[in-house]
DNA sequence: GTCTATACCTTGATAGAC
DNA sequence: GTCTATCAAGGTATAGAC
């Protein structure tokens, strides 16, 4: 939190509010958190809520975002760029991520929440591994990388299949990321 | 709709609630069609739709469903199964059947939509194609072709990818289809 | 500027009349 | 079998206290 002239200090209620929204939208959802709930989780009046972020899903934007969990993730050597990926993205999912991920798929119908995975998932994925893939239909390659990256955290957090789940992290990502990387290298090679 | 003995028959109303809720669910989701929406579209009391369907979510389950669209996916030769999957599902799904996996994505939030994807999911594409596969770890492997499935319908009708979106099908499905194929392959042949 | 109390509207659901 | 009346929960807006 920057103070400073300028930006109003953020009060103690403010502070709250936001904790307990992240924690409760992570654990119930969009549609499963009332405005009431995270005022009481926060121990301040409900229209405190809308008083500081606007609206309830001011506050869910202002909450939940992926952009720590997605950058960097396509960074390395191209040769086992898939296996880097997976590793990164689903040690940070098995984190609090993974409620965040499955509670902005909750949330698609905001159009804003859509924009937010939208541009989060092309600025550190799909762009910057375009920008490294030799061969030809880098771009599609790349969005096609994302939508595999989807596909696992869909499976893994969203809609969880228990039998996926259960495995140990190591095989589920060794054989995933052969699927990755036959998009990551170049087809004409 | 099958009538005889034993089987009250469906009325006028039940019908019109039934296809109401199909249009207006597929294209605006389960949060964004209210059960008054639903009634006026079918020109019916909203009392009826409780009455007949005993709840929103019975409505939302009764019209909502992926089985036509998975059913027999995984059927044909294993050397280019990963493009027959692809052509037949993207083709279903660019129907209406694109709003009604985009709808359950939205209402996962519910038990039994969580219930009803990954039982439709197993039973027609995972389970199937887990008894086809030759190699090590054919279980997971299916597992993951289903990730995969979610993946690219997400990115295509959940959270639709424009770019994505726009491309000639062909392309798509023809690079997306050898990430498929690295986990139909026996890894070991 | 920060917080509290309160009221308003939409929506899912139910009871009971006809 | 169908409709009217009504309730409870929840998102939102506003008036006013401190």
């Amino acid at each position: 939190m920057r103070r400073g002239p300028g930006r109003p200090p953020s009060s103690h209620a403010q502070r709250a509010i936001r904790a307990a929204a992240a924690r409760l939208f992570a654990r119930h959802g969009y549609s499963g958190t009332s405005v009431r709930d995270i005022a009481a989780g926060a121990g301040v009046d409900p229209a405190l809520v809308n008083r500081h972020f606007g609206s309830k899903e001011g506050l869910f934007l202002a909450t939940m975002s992926v952009d720590e969990d997605f950058r960097g993730l396509v960074d390395g050597p191209l040769g086992e760029l898939g296996r880097a990926i997976l590793t990164r993205v689903v040690t940070r999912m098995d984190g609090p991520g993974g409620g965040v991920f499955a509670a902005l798929v909750g949330a698609l119908a905001l159009p804003e929440v859509r924009a937010h995975l939208a541009r989060s998932t092309d600025e550190h994925v799909v762009g910057p591994l375009a920008r490294r893939l030799s061969g030809p239909d880098a771009d599609l390659r790349a969005r096609l990388v994302g939508a595999q990256l989807h596909g696992l955290l869909f499976s893994l957090h969203v809609s969880p299949d228990p039998e996926l789940a259960q495995r140990p992290r190591a095989e589920v990502l060794d054989a995933y990321a052969r699927a990755l990387q036959a998009l990551i290298d170049d087809p004409t090679a």
